[in-house]
DNA sequence: TTGTAGGCGTTATCAC
DNA sequence: GTGATAACGCCTACAA
């Protein structure tokens, strides 16, 4: 059914090795016979197939995305906001793009030897241990914060700046009780995103304040309703909150909501990453911005020149992330 | 360097016949040798090579998603739930998700042998023509309007009926004058949305109303602030706006913002597909529902039934919108 | 129960 | 310039 090199071969007449350089662009067939297996392939709609090829050159074409099983949802837009950059990156390239989006099926994808190389959304450590990364011997590149210490290049938003910056500008603002809504801290995110809480409230002098962080036992907020409840009821003091995205700030607004409290008269609140629609909502979500699709585009092109041997430049690339000022904070009296 | 079933076979003292047995779970080996053959392959580390066994199959265990270039951005909120519902799907089998970004790049794919079926976001007949599917013989399923008497089984919503409940909305509502905002008309969406206005008007004895369409040059409406300007300002009378999708709901909201129009007091506005940022916007956004994540899984499913030889039950599988009543629609005299 | 051998569609290394 | 032919890793009659 499926028409081959061979078939190809035979109908001009020629030797499926001439086919196969005129195929590959190799020099050595004659400018006669190459117009006619040139003519011939046209004819017969003669299409490679990657598979075969991918065998004998020990490559597929293929890249993976993998992003954590539970925080999947495409939906999350930081992730739809940085493949996005990913699909700019490989545009100007000859590489596909592979997902799963089980676990157990990310790990077959990774492991059946389907793609030559990985992009990989921050794993955490429950899912992905770093020796078993390693020992797949494929190119890597993380995007988001990972451990520290790991092979892989990474390239990342300054999570600990961008929370410290959104604690700053809370603080300007005339807050002085201000907490944070992180994700478990299995993920080395959340870690960074606490590391810059903390940072910043030692340089105010606000005190340790580890007792101000709600961390979810779910990655995604909807499902914590009650335990954002509790964590605001008990606090009444406190004026301002920063979120480790703005996922989770759209989230903690909606529950907000439902309590009866009104953003920013009772509370303010500072997501981060600035995905599109934080501009969108009303109010308009104030966020510390970072270049999301150009992450990916970095990622991306870090990745392939992995892949084609060129010298990666840089280890660790990280994003700058800047305050954004819209209408979920407010000036405060203490 | 990677191990093959060769390798298993030399350790194992057996030849790679019964390696591949056992890796297949085909009977006829002796449960002593396949004992032995498991210990090596474990402690080989063996994985089966997908390509290669592609290639005796004939079949690659992907899948493609094809996006129309343009309206891609997974951001666009359509696409990422429906991916989400196809993700739900595909869980449960063995295949893997492939996609391209440039068009170009998607007919490679689709041509190269490297997917064994397709998914289908609604084409344009400008990206790929109708012929030139069905000449790649895979098994396809359209998500979304297609052309009408296409051979390919289709999942989608009730786009007619669900614009023409939208335009009874506004009517009940007492809107008198009511517009549509639609995509270009290249899209076979954008033509079924039309129809249901047509309908929705005529059995409402508002006229033709072709003149009340503003059929967009783009198919991002932010690409378009001048036009929609031009189409409100030159319709004074017009206290009604059905869009042809939420997304672009959204881009007419903050551009009637820019124009001092405020909704829903100046303009009522109604969208179309709900999707889930739609409830968090404010106003929220009226809209009319359907189940995106289950056009997604029906669509998988669909597929892998076909691909799986088993009988496809329904052709069509078309669902129902609702009207849902949120903030940005309210009376109005007429 | 087990092994041999041919083939899937390509590329690459030889000869001629 | 051109053509055999051996891989690549796997599956599968067919033999033994």
């Amino acid at each position: 059914m499926t028409v081959s090199i061979k078939d190809v071969a035979r109908q001009a007449g020629v030797s499926i090795a001439s086919v196969s350089r005129v195929i590959s662009g190799k020099p050595g067939v004659g400018s006669a016979t190459e117009a006619r297996i040139r003519k011939i392939m046209e004819d017969l709609n003669y299409r490679p197939n990657l598979g075969a090829r991918g065998l004998v050159k020990q490559q597929t074409g293929n890249i993976a995305i993998i992003v954590p099983r539970g925080s999947f949802t495409l939906n999350n837009p930081f992730f739809s906001t940085v493949i996005d950059g990913i699909a700019k990156g490989i545009d100007q390239s000859d590489y596909n793009i592979v997902m799963s989006f089980s676990s157990a099926q990310q790990k077959k994808l990774l492991e059946n030897k389907s793609v030559d190389g990985i992009i990989l959304f921050s794993p955490r450590s429950e899912e992905f241990r770093l020796e078993w990364l390693e020992n797949l011997g494929l190119p890597t590149v993380v995007i988001g914060s990972y451990i520290d210490d790991s092979p892989f290049p990474c390239v990342r938003p300054s999570d600990t700046d961008g929370i410290d910056q959104a604690v700053h500008a809370l603080y300007e603002r005339g807050h002085r009780h201000i907490g944070l809504v992180n994700e478990p801290m299995s993920s080395m995110h959340s870690v960074k995103c606490w590391e810059g809480y903390h940072q910043a409230l030692q340089r105010l002098h606000l005190g340790p304040g580890s007792n101000d962080m709600l961390e979810l036992n779910e990655f995604d907020v909807n499902a914590s309703d009650r335990s954002v409840a509790a964590f605001f009821r008990s606090r009444p003091t406190m004026t301002g909150i920063v979120c480790a995205s703005d996922y989770l700030a759209i989230g903690i607004m909606r529950i907000a909501a439902t309590m009866g409290l009104s953003i920013p008269e009772d509370l303010s609140v500072i997501g981060a990453d600035d995905v599109p629609i934080a501009s969108l909502l009303t109010p308009a979500l104030s966020s510390v911005q970072v270049d999301l699709p150009g992450i990916g585009q970095e990622a991306t092109r870090m990745l392939i020149d992995l892949l084609t041997g060129k010298h990666v430049d840089s280890k660790n690339l990280v994003f700058p992330m800047t305050y954004i000022d819209r209408e979920t904070t407010r000036n405060t009296e203490h």
